[in-house]
DNA sequence: GCTTTAAAGTTGTCTGATGAATTTACACCT
DNA sequence: AGGTGTAAATTCATCAGACAACTTTAAAGC
């Protein structure tokens, strides 16, 4: 039987107090996975606070995926409750903090080349060349190329065919962005970065191709170290300061309330 | 100037069509970063609904960290708004799906284990060999010692010193302590297998301890194959079937932090 | 010009009512 | 008895109006 809320945490949102409640009480695993959440009536009485307080509560488990409601039946509990994976934006800006990302692509790049090469079929191989192709075209015609690199190195995870890892990749590549973009157009300034790119992405898709998987793996971590030096080269006046801490996912947050 | 909801998306709640137009309105930059929403008078007049749904829809957009809200003054746009990482929670327990988390895990503790042995100092080494005794100490005790197993593997990405690195495998140990408990009640069974990841997790701290970054790679790495090894031999009655496609949640993400 | 105070504006919460979808119970028929 | 269909009860979704708590703005007074 849920309590009363306890005043402690005074200024704070009604709303979000209950709905930290009803998250703790799913991830403790006091709310069955399938089972039904009380009624909002039930939780009316139970929490002592007004409908509107329940509904908004309920509607952010359900943003986050905890819980699905069905009208007219109930609402239930839809899993566990994992916290996502969620870094703080301001990271994208910081030089330090995309470095430290790029390390983990550099784990997870060599791992996708290493079993793209063990998987790639001549019809994946053709794939990924005309990637990079149209990435050479996107250059030569005075393009950025971001979004021709973010598709050539997605191609290669296609074929490497773990969806986490391109999952992952994909998370890190949002973060990423923004530093491709300063970094590129700083090598488009530079005759040689831009063949240095070239040469690592051939270096890379000849590996994968002929089923090199040490190769492959070597040459997309070479890249990535490559990628690391030419951001240290990147225009200084797009790099912020951010704070040394990594930002905590979804329970810790709701449970220590210092950012 | 926001329109109307069009009736497309009929069937769905109004207040998740609005949470999702104000969601793609910021995401689309059209709302700026630190700018105010329209005030809730004027949601309700341009959408055409009550209250209460543009409050729930504001209420989501809160909990996905897009908004913070502040009485008496209004509701502010917080950041870019990245998409979270969120894999669905019935991968936790689809044999195929665990094991190609395990993949980027290897690909990931293999990049821990070599960065740690870059930077390991004795007062480092000391630590880790401690906490390799405590797993001994809970096993030989007769618990399961994951915790442990998890403190070992976390106290090492510590003296990586990458929070990102960090971060992201603490993202997946969430879907992957499921299945450690599974295997290692499994590997409690046979003692070969107890031994086997004795000697595995003593190979990693000896090759960190004295700073040998390829042999903390290898160890780290052929630790994971192991790993999934393990999971294969598991009881079969613990997976179930789960669908190939990878979860994309549009955005699900955090609860909003306090300032 | 500055402070104080009042007013207006905005979010937070409460209450009551109605609609829509589902579940349940019961009478009914075979 | 067993299945069936309808009606009632349950439950979420939405609407409308009101007041409270807090912030911002503007006016008043000095």
């Amino acid at each position: 039987m849920l309590s009363p809320l306890k005043s402690s945490r005074a200024g704070e949102p009604l709303s979000q107090q209950v709905a930290e409640v009803l998250i703790l009480e799913i991830r403790a695993g006091r709310l069955a996975v399938g089972s039904k959440l009380p009624t909002e009536a039930a939780l009316v009485t139970q929490f002592e606070v007004s409908r509107t307080v329940v509904r908004e509560a309920v509607s952010r488990l359900k943003s986050l995926g905890l819980v699905d409601s069905r009208q007219g039946s109930g609402v239930y509990v839809k899993a566990a409750g994992f916290s996502p994976l969620n870094f703080d934006a301001k990271y994208a800006v910081s030089k330090q903090a995309v470095i430290q990302m790029v390390e983990v692509r550099r784990a997870l790049e060599a791992e996708v080349a290493a079993m793209a090469a063990r998987r790639c079929t001549p019809a994946d191989a053709l794939q990924i060349e005309g990637l990079m192709a149209a990435l050479d075209a996107a250059v030569q015609s005075g393009g950025d190329g971001v979004a021709e690199d973010v598709r050539f190195h997605s191609a290669i995870a296609e074929v490497a065919n773990n969806p986490f890892l391109m999952g992952t990749l994909e998370y890190l590549g949002q973060f990423l962005h923004g530093a491709t973009r300063v970094t590129r157009a700083n090598e488009a300034r530079r005759e040689d970065f831009t063949r240095a790119v070239r040469e690592e992405h051939a270096l890379i898709y000849r590996a994968i191709a002929c089923g090199d998987t040490a190769q492959a793996r070597q040459a997309a971590t070479d890249h990535m170290n490559n990628a690391i030096g030419r951001i240290e080269q990147a225009d200084p006046a797009f790099w912020q300061q951010a704070g040394e801490e990594l930002a905590r996912p979804l329970v810790s947050g709701l449970l220590d309330k210092k950012v």
